[in-house]
DNA sequence: CAACAAATTTAGGTCACCCTAAAAATATTT
DNA sequence: AAATATTTTTAGGGTGACCTAAATTTGTTG
């Protein structure tokens, strides 16, 4: 069966969108996600229900069906060790490589990605700290948190992102606040919950709430 | 402007076509070429001509114009790269590669193209001998002839193929024909204008005429 | 629970790309 | 040069993926 890039990008997306809490995605959420509109997204329901990727009653929201489900690892997989490829290989900054790899994780050839897989020493996370499913789909689980979950004292090393929008990204790095960073949190200023932190054993830095729980971190 | 993919390889076709002696592609050629129909290509001309892509008159056939050619050169440019990278850094045989690099090709990002391009250490010529435009779009030339061109008692190195199918590529690798042998013509049997070589310096080998004229290689 | 608001689907249209079959233009042969 | 063959284009359709606008269903609230 061929599977189109615009269906690959509409099983991605319910993928993200389901993962993160609820199990059913609404029309306009998935629209919005998709910068498309309703009406393309009933469209789109259909023709995948058709091919038995997802559950789909009407009005009721989709669901992945576990063939969808597969597909929508393969991508992230893909996508994933793309960005490692371009961020380790070809010098990317990581908040460069998101656009490219967009685009690379609809080439389709699966000796090409487990080569890929190969030659990057197969990582278990890419340049954001997000997890790369493995050739079967499966995804490493982490002890992560956001860094506003932790407490006055604790310490901690930055494993990833949850916005990973360019701006925020080089906002991050302006700040020397990049991947594997170690942290402890100083201070909790309950005004705003921004937080002080102490970065590298040296450095202190204030961050915004905005920032605290978009940043994802491992306890040490 | 946006160039679709279908159009990418259009243009890439007629390149293709164009170089090769006569400087216009008729529709039939071209239909074949890229396995479609004759009014298809009908079709996608005008649409081309509408974007100041090709020269066209209609029962008169294509011409690229400056634009065209410019964005054929680039793609031949990233298929190229793609090859080389698959089989330097990937490990893949030479006739592995096509398929895949026909997708990469279309990958848009002029700064991957270039970063791909420094990676593998700004390659003259892919795993098949085809020169590789730099960014520019400017071509090396190359004073290579097919092996049935070659004298009796020449010298040749092997540079690339015209015929990449992956049969053909594969009966070279059996016979340890691989980019780069260096080899000597021994007799031409004139009843079949097949051609008896000495390999390496060593072994001796028999090869057809339809061989010959497929094997580009470079006196030496 | 009726009335309104929000979410979702349907109806009908566009665009890129491809198709078949028929018509028209060009090339070749007698 | 007329007849035939070949090449190319036009006419009319189909599909995937998108759109706007109008209907419909579902959810919320007075």
């Amino acid at each position: 069966m061929i599977i189109h890039k615009a269906e690959e990008n509409y099983l991605k997306a319910i993928y993200s969108l389901t993962t993160a809490g609820n199990s059913e995605v609404g029309t306009n959420i998935l629209a919005e996600h998709l910068s498309t509109k309703a009406s393309s997204v009933t469209d789109m329901a259909k023709r995948l229900a058709e091919k038995n990727l997802i559950h789909y009653t009407p009005y009721k929201g989709f669901r992945l069906s576990d063939a969808g489900r597969d597909i929508a690892l393969q991508i992230i997989r893909k996508h994933r060790l793309w960005e490692s490829f371009l961020v380790e290989k070809l010098s990317f900054k990581w908040y460069e490589v998101h656009e490219i790899a967009e685009q690379l994780e609809h080439i389709q050839s699966e000796m090409l990605t487990n080569r890929l897989d190969e030659f990057l020493g197969y990582p278990k996370f890419d340049p954001h700290g997000d997890p790369i499913p493995d050739k079967n789909g499966v995804v490493a689980k982490l002890n992560t948190i956001v860094l506003s979950e932790l407490e006055i004292g604790e310490s901690a090393q930055i494993m990833g992102v949850k916005d990973s929008s360019a701006p925020f990204l080089q906002y991050l790095e302006s700040q020397q606040l990049v991947l594997g960073t170690r942290l402890s949190l100083v201070e909790r200023f309950p005004f705003d919950q921004s937080l002080k932190l102490e970065v590298n054993r040296q450095d202190t830095l204030t961050i915004s709430q905005l920032v605290s729980k978009n940043l994802v971190v491992q306890r040490l």
